[in-house]
DNA sequence: CACCAGGCAAGTA
DNA sequence: TACTTGCATGGT
């Protein structure tokens, strides 16, 4: 069975057994971005607590971020964990776009998404997950985002490597996959969803979409 | 009580 | 290049 018929129906069974996921939880690309670096290493109730502190305080938007000292910024943002550094890396990020893009997320966004990636992993605080989060989340670009869920997913059936990289992992998808954005977004929600109820540290393999592999073989 | 959660940068060898 | 460590809250 090759890995390109494996992820196709990988996607099926999920999608099948779960439906549409629709992510990313925001209500605007701001929110996208500000949610993918207050979620770093976090968990996501964690940061809509931040969210919801920041949009209580009016401060969801470019203007708000930008302006508002740093050590208020963090003491707003503190259920999220790291406040400190996460205060600092949004700040990276918005005065980037105030600066740069004179505050036009349209324009931003809009741009060659290669050069619009390398831009955002030139920005302090956003390394690969961070920066595709906010190209497919927030722009809607066709590019697939890896996270510690997704190694864990493919690593336990088999499908990858223990030592396989981000990139190597993003190209098994980009690779054998029709590079649809909408496809992408739905499939990393979906393994994300599936690896938090049962690909976890206890795994509950036999409720799992993906037992009919039988090819689960938990650390 | 320990451990984990939708990472990243900086330091060490 | 390949590890290791700091960052920090809130839930289980």
């Amino acid at each position: 069975m090759s890995i390109r018929i494996e992820l196709i129906e990988m996607f099926e069974l999920l999608s099948s057994r779960f439906g549409p996921q629709r992510w990313w939880p925001a209500e605007s690309q701001l929110e996208v971005m500000v949610g993918a670096i207050l979620t770093q290493n976090t968990n996501w109730k964690n940061v809509e607590k931040a969210i919801k502190a920041l949009s209580e305080k009016k401060l969801l938007s470019l203007k708000g971020i930008n302006d508002i000292p740093l050590h208020e910024l963090a003491v707003i943002i503190k259920p999220a964990g790291y406040y400190n550094i996460k205060a600092g890396r949004l700040k990276n990020l918005i005065t980037f776009i105030v600066e740069r893009y004179e505050s036009d997320l349209k324009k931003f966004f809009s741009q060659d998404i290669s050069r619009l990636r390398e831009e955002l992993l030139s920005i302090k605080g956003i390394g690969p997950e961070t920066a595709d989060s906010i190209l497919l989340y927030g722009g809607g670009h066709p590019i697939f985002v890896v996270d510690a869920y997704t190694f864990r997913i493919l690593s336990r059936h088999g499908m990858c490597d223990e030592s396989a990289s981000y990139h190597e992992l993003q190209e098994l998808f980009m690779d054998n996959l029709p590079r649809d954005a909408s496809l992408f977004n739905e499939l990393h929600a979906l393994i994300v969803r599936t690896a938090k109820n049962y690909c976890t540290k206890t795994p509950d393999c036999a409720n799992c979409p993906l037992a009919d592999w039988g090819r689960c073989r938990p650390a």
